[in-house]
DNA sequence: ACAAGGATTTAGAATTATTCTAAATAGAAC
DNA sequence: GTTCTATTTAGAATAATTCTAAATCCTTGT
């Protein structure tokens, strides 16, 4: 079994595991973007799938793209997509973007931290910025219960 | 002097420096970012800006936002207005982003790292993403006289 | 004061990436 | 084989941002 093959297999188990269809676009969008691993964009993406299946739509691509995000058998690297976003705070920080309100949240960022950042990068690679976001969500259901309980312990308000 | 007015003078400071003017929209811009730090959006700031300069528009919000970003006066958190990309490495890893070439590469990021990262958010703060991102040239001249001269001194190809 | 010239603002059109919509098609299950 | 649901498709719609060209505003030289 080669190793298209083998890919085709792994992608049409994760897809029936999500009773999701192992189609041929969804296979062929795969396949480009395993074949050539240079963080494509959809149209990039598009425009190599047509040479293999000419009627395949742009919608398409976007579609089975996000399948195969859910699906976890790829990453989007931009996921910021929101509008940008414009703060006053110059020091050095990173962002953490809380799913539920949409809130954005400044996170200080030592700066022995950000050096220790900057050395994971190969020689040659020069960076003139590093950005650090966070996404997830602020006091879970469990913070808050147990904020609750330390409330209730408390005899607070 | 206020704070509002020192603000204001600086503002005007460092637009001057730059061989740019002082105007009544750039002022008011930059007054609506320091006022509220909640990361606002240019839809946003033009929003809070109409009700004390109705007149303005859109694009001239757009105009003097740039115009302070290039002042160093506010930071964009959201850089990545770029088409979103697609990987298929699911390992943890950050992305360089190569100004010059456009081209997008794979940093590794090590468990402990992400861990280490992780450990910056407060109490309360539940990351389900990591995304970290440098941005900058890859081989810089000086990198690469560098190599040549080693290449030389090796006699290499 | 006044004219020239460049900087800035403005409204609206244009662009770009993406999502939505509704109809057509294709498979799976009974 | 019919029904049901998933998927694909083309094109319209949306949203953030940038572009364009005209109007306005300042600054500077005279």
């Amino acid at each position: 079994m080669n190793s298209t093959a083998k890919n085709c297999a792994a992608l049409a188990k994760r897809l029936t595991d999500s009773g999701l269809r192992p189609t041929p676009q969804r296979e062929v969008v795969f396949k480009v973007i395993l074949e050539k691993r240079d963080h494509p964009t959809a149209d990039e993406i598009f425009a190599r799938v047509k040479s293999q299946m000419p009627t395949i739509s742009l919608a398409t691509v976007y579609n089975c793209l996000e399948t195969l995000v859910q699906c976890g058998l790829v990453r989007q690297v931009n996921l910021e997509r929101a509008p940008t976003r414009y703060c006053p705070n110059l020091h050095e920080h990173a962002h953490f973007h809380d799913d539920a309100t949409g809130q954005v949240h400044d996170i200080n960022l030592p700066a022995d931290t950000l050096k220790q950042l900057r050395s994971l990068l190969p020689p040659g690679f020069d960076a003139s910025t590093v950005e650090l976001a966070f996404r997830g969500s602020k006091g879970s259901a469990r913070a808050k219960l147990a904020e609750g309980r330390a409330a209730a312990r408390s005899g607070a308000n």
